[in-house]
DNA sequence: AGCACGCCGACT
DNA sequence: GTCGGCGTGCTC
């Protein structure tokens, strides 16, 4: 087979025509797609973008219909298509399109590209179950068995049957180790269970045939079905009243019930039961006795707890009237792209909730993407005010049942409008007319696992499909985006002026070195912050405290050796949480007691270095007695609403000072904040990484919009070690083009996006040697196949040397050297031409066991963002 | 991914 | 001698 051909696409081409044949895409890591034959039974049902249970080798798996086919001539033979999983497709044929770019672009197997897109828990496949047999049962009673046999045996018989994967299983795999820091008592628990002796029944897959074959148990194969169902409910509605002395005779509840019934006309069993508890039973005599009758419905959830009052579409100002205008004269002609870069407070919104009414009276859809927040943001309760129940809503709050609802609405065309984070990219939306992605600099739209894809670039690519215009908005444009604008790829839109007219918040650096041999809290708190907290309080009004690093101390380190109190399972320090008396690893959740002592020479003492938001509540509290302060970051969110009462307080002012993490900054408005404070702005300067200067102007360009949302001009108080920095200064200026014009000669100087590509492999595994091997080994391989295709060019090209050079740099161990146990390298390949990066690492996973191994696995991020 | 096949080391 | 490890290859 030549290479040629393998680097085709991977799905073929989708037609809609009725045929006999179709193309699966099964979620399993394979880049390819699977030819199967429609039973006489499933004709003309089959529609791509269904899903269809198909047999694959000895088991049965769920598979997507990409195309369907009248004919084709293979030299293997078809196997029939088992069953129909669907009813109505869950994505539109034309996004198989989409879908195969992804695939190719990301290196991704197509099948796990729409796994990835579709809601959770659409997978059934095949499970192997044992089940004991009575000879077994019998054996073990006997006593005649192996100490292993006899441990899964009984096991077996508790639990009557199990997954046969729970006892071949013998490595634990760290399922646990979540890079959100989960419920942190869980946590211990589960890192306990695991370096406790074991106790979990092991055997291997061959000591189980081996017990099948002697009859003690029988292995099956059945079908774990997708866990997400449609939500139903009962809903109760008057059949037949009583008459009058029949009714007299019926118990107070019951007639009372009735009459609430009678009422309402129809009313779910649920909310019946919150007013009945023994409703269930009451309904179930009633329906006997012919009163009343029920119905199951399909319910849609309304995501939102709050109700959303609608709103009145305001006036435009000129410039937002002229931006409308623009991408509206535009809209009927075809891919259009437009980066409209407006100042915090320009009402870019209002923009887009006109572009998406245009859209609507075209009688098409819209999606519009917005950064990943732990609530809902002030943008989508925007659009829901303005479009009401015409819009789905797609956010991480959502339950599977919620989301698969809203998915099957917006698929079958009922919902045209959608708004979410990230994922919101794959919403079966069939016509689109606009795609919008608000705050396009935003790293949550780059998904960090998995299929590791950028939610901004592909709204670019699903509008070009799809023909129709695309706006990126930010007050604060990445690099990448202004820099395709400069090139005239995308139409810049300004907005330069605030809706309220108010004027930007004045902006002060304090330069932190001037307190270096300072001692306690003014170090943190400099005099001239603490002053101006001071008036501002004195005035009445707000001031939100911002600092990019959550905890108490980030820095414990025993006072006796000098060692830093690391996590046993990364290769970080853990940081001190006062509020929860515990150390705690930030990257994969694991804490252990504040109390404890220094694992290295078992002193007691630690020494409490470096500061987080906790640890400036505690001295504001100090410093303002008399001020309610309150903190928002990831731990006093972690209880449930908890954030939302926070978020409620600053909106009320029932809070003076708030101290956050980015979590105050995204998505919310605080009309009374008049002051903003930044404890340190460097923090994010110091990263290694080349985007450590567009990501720290950002976040303090955005952070520093938070000053002055209301009617009273705003005041910024940046203290910095780096006041001369050129990130720093030009944030200070809310300068993009400054920033720009500095940062770009020393992206052009290095080569790195946006005057190259880069493709990163990550290379990790729980053996540190094996990894540095396989690193070593993949580092080789690369410059094997680099040298390949550039023999292939010379002789496909008159002897001509390729021109697009690709850089390979390292193999290196990676900036965090070891994440929940898992080592980690890295190989980082740079070019110019996305297109041989591309095809370099194509031909290194055609070897699909020497990539990726069972010790050691290899993953390919196109255009990373984390690079650490 | 999962499952079968096939080839080499330490054990009843 | 074999039991059982895991490298390799295939699944329409």
């Amino acid at each position: 087979m030549n290479r040629e051909n393998q680097i085709q696409p991977t799905i073929q081409t989708a037609t809609n025509d009725q045929g006999r044949y179709v193309d699966v895409a099964v979620a399993l890591p394979i880049h390819h797609t699977f030819t199967y034959e429609i039973p006489p039974h499933l004709m003309h049902r089959i529609k791509i973008g269904m899903r269809v249970l198909v047999p694959f080798g000895r088991r049965r798996i769920t598979g997507y219909v990409v195309s369907i086919k009248q004919n084709f001539n293979s030299t293997y033979k078809t196997r029939l298509i088992l069953d129909l999983l669907d009813d109505a497709p869950l994505f539109p044929a034309s996004m198989v399109d989409f879908f195969t770019w992804i695939s190719r672009y990301y290196i991704h197997p197509p099948g796990e590209v729409i796994k990835t897109a579709l809601p959770l828990g659409l997978d059934s496949h095949d499970i192997t179950v044992i089940t004991p047999t009575s000879k077994g049962i019998a054996a073990l009673e006997e006593e005649n068995l192996t100490p292993a046999e006899s441990s899964i045996l009984s096991l077996l018989i508790k639990k009557g049957s199990i997954p046969a994967k729970e006892i071949t299983n013998k490595k634990t795999k760290n399922k646990n180790h979540k890079i959100e820091p989960t419920n942190q008592k869980t946590e211990i628990a589960k890192h306990k269970t695991k370096t406790s002796a074991e106790n979990r029944v092991t055997g291997s897959h061959a000591l189980i045939k081996k017990m099948e074959e002697n009859g003690l148990v029988t292995l099956t194969s059945s079908l774990k079905k997708d866990r997400t169902r449609l939500k139903t409910e009962t809903f109760i509605s008057v059949e037949t009243l009583p008459e009058k002395d029949e009714m007299s005779s019926l118990s107070r509840k019951r007639q009372e019930m009735l009459s609430i019934i009678k009422e309402k006309g129809e009313i779910s069993l649920g909310s019946l039961r919150k007013i009945f508890p023994t409703a269930t039973k009451l309904v179930k005599y009633m329906v006997e006795a012919g009163y009343v009758k029920t119905t199951e419905k399909q319910v849609f959830r309304d995501p939102f707890g709050d109700t959303v009052d609608p709103d009145i579409p305001p006036e435009l100002t000129e410039e937002q009237a002229a931006a409308v205008q623009q991408v509206k004269d535009n809209l009927d002609s075809g891919f259009n792209r437009y980066l409209l870069s407006g100042v915090t407070g320009s009402g870019k919104t209002e923009v887009y909730l006109r572009l998406v009414t245009e859209a609507i009276n075209r009688n098409m859809g819209a999606i519009v993407l917005v950064p990943e927040i732990s609530l809902i943001s002030q943008t989508e309760r925007r659009f829901r005010a303005r479009f009401g129940n015409r819009i789905a809503v797609l956010h991480s709050a959502l339950s599977s049942g919620e989301l698969l609802d809203q998915w099957h609405s917006i698929a079958s065309g009922e919902l045209s409008i959608v708004i979410g984070a990230r994922s919101a990219i794959f919403a079966p939306v069939k016509n689109p007319g606009i795609i919008i992605v608000d705050e396009e600099h935003d790293s949550s739209y780059k998904q960090e696992n998995g299929l590791r894809y950028n939610a901004r670039d592909l709204a670019v690519v699903r509008a070009q499909q799809h023909n129709i215009s695309v706006i990126l908005g930010s007050a604060t444009p990445s690099i990448q985006s202004s820099f395709n604008t400069y090139q005239g790829k995308f139409r810049e839109i300004k907005l330069t002026k605030r809706v309220n007219r108010h004027e930007l918040p004045e902006i002060t650096l304090i330069d932190l070195k001037k307190y270096k041999d300072y001692r306690g809290r003014e170090k943190l708190v400099t005099p001239e912050l603490t002053k101006e907290i001071a008036a501002c309080l004195a005035r009445g009004e707000q001031a939100l405290i911002f600092l990019n690093r959550r905890g108490f101390a980030t820095f414990p380190v025993c006072e006796a050796c000098g060692e830093a109190i690391k996590c046993r399972f990364c290769d970080i320090t853990m940081t001190l949480h006062r509020d929860k008396d515990a150390f705690q690893c930030h990257l994969c959740g694991f804490s252990s007691s504040a109390s404890m002592s220094c694992p290295h020479c078992k002193s007691p003492k630690i020494k409490p270095l470096g500061f987080g938001t906790e640890k400036i509540e505690n001295l504001l509290k100090g410093m303002f007695p008399h001020a309610r302060v309150a903190r928002l970051d990831q731990d006093t969110g972690s209880r449930k609403g908890a954030t939302v009462q926070i978020l409620k307080k600053v909106k009320n002012h029932t809070v003076d000072i708030i101290v956050g993490t980015q979590m105050l900054a995204k998505g919310h408005d605080f009309p009374d904040i008049t002051l903003v404070g930044i404890i340190c702005a460097d923090l994010s300067l110091n990263f290694p990484d080349f985007r450590a200067g567009e990501r720290t102007f950002q976040l303090l360009a955005q952070v520093a919009g938070r000053a002055g949302r209301g009617t009273k001009k705003g005041k910024v108080i940046m203290q910095t070690y780096n006041p001369d920095h050129f990130s720093i200064e030009a944030s200070r200026k809310q300068d993009f083009l400054q920033f720009y014009n500095s940062e770009i000669p020393f992206r052009q100087a290095l080569s790195y996006p946006p005057f190259s590509r880069i493709i990163q492999l990550k290379i990790s595994g729980c053996d540190m040697e094996k990894v540095k091997k396989h690193a070593i080994a993949m580092g080789e391989m690369c410059h094997y196949f680099l040298n390949q295709l550039r023999q292939e060019y010379k002789d496909n090209n008159r002897g001509e040397n390729l021109p697009e050079l690709v850089d390979i740099l390292g193999p290196i161990e990676a900036g965090i050297p070891k994440i929940a146990m898992r080592y980690r390298w890295q190989i980082l390949l740079k070019s110019a031409s996305a297109q041989i990066l591309n095809n370099l690492v194509r031909c290194m996973i055609q070897d699909q066991k020497k990539f990726s191994t069972r010790d050691v696995s290899v993953g390919i991020d196109v255009d990373p963002y984390f690079m650490m």
